[in-house]
DNA sequence: CTCGCTATGTTGACACTGTCTACATCCATG
DNA sequence: CATGGATGTAGACAGTGTCAACATAGCGAG
C-alpha cells in the first residue's frame, strides 16, 4: 500500500513559521509567498488560512517571534556584564548580534506600518524588547554611570544607533563582515555611552 | 469629434516616476504595483516596459532619485553652519529631514540586497550622497573637532545614528511627532559628536 | 513629399499570487 | 458509535509581472 500522507499534521502552525523564515531569509520579504510557505510545509495552498487570519498575519506571527529572540538576544549578551554600563553596551552587542543572525526576522520586524494590526499577542513581545533596553538604561543611571532623568531619551538614542548599524549592516551597505560589524558594535556602543553621559539636551557639549 | 489622447507622450518616463512615488506615499512599497502606475499614467500596463527593464528597474530609478534628494537635503541644511563641526551635525539634521519628508523614498532606497542590479546610473547617487558625509567628517578633523585617523569610522557611527532614528521615525516606533524628530536629531548628533570627539577605538572612556 | 526605420504604445496571453466558497476528513466528546 | 467542530483540500476569481505580437508616430534619407 502507498506511505498514505497523514491528512491533519501536528504543529502545523510552527512548521509553517519556520518554512516562512526560510523563505525570506532565501528570497527576501518581497518573494514570501503564501503558496510556495504552504508548498514547503507539504500542505495544500488554502491550509495556512486555517492557521493564520491571511499573509500579513503570519509575517506578523514571523515578527513576535523575532521580538521574543531578540530580546533573549539581549538578556544573554547582558548577563556576562558586571556594571549597569557595561550591561547596556551589551545590550546593544546582543541586538547587533540577533540582526546579523536573524536578518529575515528584522527585516519582517520593521516592515514600514503594514502592522496597522495590533492584535495583543503580537504587540507583547515588542513592548518586551523595548522595556529590556529601559530597564538596562534605568540601572546604569542608578549607579551613576549615565544622567538622570527620562530614560526615554536615552533608549531612542541607544535604539536609533544598534539600529542603524545593524540595518546597514543587513542591507550590505557597509563595507563588513559578520564578525567586523560586531566589533564596530562595541566601538558603537561605546561612543553612545560616552556621549550619552555628556551631552545635555539641546546638544551643546557640557562645560 | 472626441477628443483624442496622443499616442506617445511626453516625458512618459518622468510620469511614471512620479506616479510611482505618489503610489509608494500612499501605500507602502508592498502594495506598490507596476500596472496601477501605468493607470495613473494613463497609458496602457505594459507601457512602463519601454521606459524600465522591469519592475526593480522603476523601484531603482526611484531609489537613485530619492540619494540624489538626500544629498541636496544634507548640502542645504550644511549650509547653514558655520564651523565643520556644526556643519557635520547639520548633515545629520539634513538626512533625518529629508527622511520625514520623503519616507517613500527612503524606503525604496534602503529595502534589502534586492537591489542586486548596480547599473551605474543608479549606483552613483548612493556614493555619493555618502561622500558628501565623508566630506563634512574630514573637515570636522582638519579642524580638531573630530580625532584624526580613518574617517569611515566615524561616519558609519554618523550614518547609523541618523539612518535609525530616520527608520524608527518613519515605522511609528517612536513617540515622536515630525516636529519632535527634528528635535530630537539635534539632540542625537550632539551625543554622537560628543562621543566621537571622547571615544578611542575599543570603546573605553579616554582618560 | 514619400518611404521606411526606430522608438514608443497597445493588446492579448500566460503562469502565478492572495483570498473566497464549498467540500472532505479527522478527532474528541457525548 | 455518532456527531460537531477543527483542520485540510479543491476550485474559482480577480489581480499581478512579464512576454510576444502588433499598431502608431515621428524623423531622416532619397
Amino acid at each position: 500500500m502507498p506511505a498514505k500522507r497523514p491528512y491533519h499534521r501536528v504543529n502545523l502552525k510552527q512548521s509553517l513559521l519556520d518554512a516562512a523564515v526560510a523563505l525570506i531569509g532565501e528570497t527576501g520579504p518581497q518573494a514570501f509567498t503564501l503558496r510556495e510557505v504552504a508548498r514547503r510545509a507539504g500542505v495544500s495552498h488554502n491550509a495556512p488560512y486555517r492557521h493564520f487570519r491571511d499573509k500579513d498575519d503570519l509575517l506578523a506571527a514571523v515578527a513576535a517571534q523575532g521580538f521574543d529572540r531578540l530580546t533573549e538576544s539581549m538578556e544573554q549578551a547582558m548577563a556576562k556584564g558586571r556594571t549597569a554600563a557595561e550591561r547596556l553596551r551589551l545590550a546593544g552587542r546582543g541586538y547587533v548580534q540577533f540582526a546579523l543572525g536573524s536578518p529575515q526576522h528584522i527585516l519582517v520586524m520593521f516592515e514600514e506600518p503594514k502592522l496597522a494590526d495590533p492584535r495583543p499577542e503580537h504587540a507583547a513581545p515588542a513592548q518586551r524588547a523595548f522595556q529590556t533596553l529601559l530597564d538596562a538604561i534605568a540601572a546604569a543611571q542608578t549607579e551613576g554611570a549615565l544622567p538622570k532623568g527620562d530614560p526615554q531619551r536615552f533608549a531612542v538614542v541607544s535604539w536609533s544607533g544598534v539600529h542603524g548599524l545593524a540595518k546597514l549592516a543587513i542591507g550590505g551597505q557597509l563595507p563588513f563582515d559578520a564578525k567586523q560589524t560586531l566589533e564596530f558594535a562595541n566601538y558603537l556602543t561605546g561612543v553612545l555611552a560616552a556621549g550619552m553621559a555628556n551631552t545635555v539636551s539641546g546638544g551643546r557639549r557640557r562645560g
